[in-house]
DNA sequence: GCTCGTAACTACGAGAGTGTGATCCGGACC
DNA sequence: GGTCCGGATCACACTCTCGTAGTTACGAGC
């Protein structure tokens, strides 16, 4: 993270395909993000990132290490749950909790993320769709809440892909897209 | 915890006293909660409640511990208290943070708990009275929120209390009314 | 005043979740 | 094919939050 290199020469595919956006299928294991460039974007340590790899929190779903000298390949959404811990754990949820919220996570991650909250309850997660399904939450609910506005997530992630690789932000929204993620509709009044 | 004695013996007021709720002013550092009882209305352990005296996360309001032999003595807003903590970290909520909770809500424990929520965000915490300030919370905020119903933390510690020593209910009644504690109230709609 | 029960105190250790630094290894470049 | 660089791996240690078990001391009852 000393010396950050130009990401356009270090990636396996050539800037000019990435950025004319004609990637075929199969390519996809070759871009993606790799550790120390997922740890800057989702502001987490190294140590941090392969620990979770480690126990299974959230490994890359492109392309997962093999011995010293290989690549983890990250791919955006990868890039949105972690960034989700991440803030799950600054607000001092435990990482216990937030396996729970993942394994959930990962299996709703095709939905519309960016107008949904993640609530996340002692027992259950669930994805409130809006305002009124996070109310009936609290009114009904008898122990803590946890919630996880993932519009403002997507919208801390694309800012750090922005920040630090602005062309690699191709690639990313066509992922976003085909998710179906719209990062600036808010929560809806 | 294996042998619960009889509750009104083992206090240093006698039970009749208590029952007609015709005591002092300073007799209130004889009574309370002592720390095994506390445990079982609480619903966490020993060592817990001891750590956290120790470290500083609740102390007992009424009698501080000084030296073996001697007895802490939790007052029954203490308890309540403890029981946000303990469904804090049921949530999975990490002691670290339960720590700065508990800081803003002896601030306030004066104020009406049972129809507010704690409400706990990455920087800070805020009592919200009802539905309308949790909404406009969740719209607002960019972080992770954190959200203690007080309302059913009061019933819970009623009904330990209940079950464990019905003749003390009486004097944490009128603990309880000082505060303004109701624990019929909802939230409100 | 002696015993006894209870509860606070102490010591040791375990497990999770990292930080730090050394090491290993694959691929690119010369 | 040797070197270099980036990134995965490994070893060690540290803090926090307790569990377990043994010790100490206060207060009540005989």
């Amino acid at each position: 993270m000393s010396t950050p290199s130009d990401p356009s020469s270090d990636a396996s595919v050539p800037a000019s395909i990435v950025e004319q956006g004609v990637l075929g299928e199969n390519q996809w294991e070759e871009i993606g993000y790799r550790g120390p460039q997922v740890c800057a974007i989702v502001g987490i340590t190294y140590r941090q990132l392969d620990y979770w790899a480690r126990t299974e929190l959230l490994r890359p779903s492109l392309c997962d290490a093999q011995g010293s000298g290989s690549k983890r390949r990250y791919s955006y959404l990868d890039l949105v749950a972690l960034k989700v811990i991440k803030n799950l754990l600054d607000a001092g949820v435990s990482l216990k909790t937030a396996r729970k919220a993942i394994d959930y996570l990962r299996e709703h991650l095709g939905e519309d993320l960016a107008t949904a909250s993640l609530v996340i309850d002692e027992n259950k997660s669930v994805l409130a769709r809006n305002g009124e399904d996070i109310f009936d939450l609290v009114r009904h609910g008898q122990g803590v809440l946890n919630i996880v506005p993932l519009g403002s997530v997507v919208r801390q992630i694309d800012a750090g892909i922005t920040e630090l690789h602005p062309s690699d932000l191709v690639a990313s929204l066509e992922e976003r897209d085909a998710a179906q993620i719209d990062p600036q509709a808010g929560l809806g009044s």
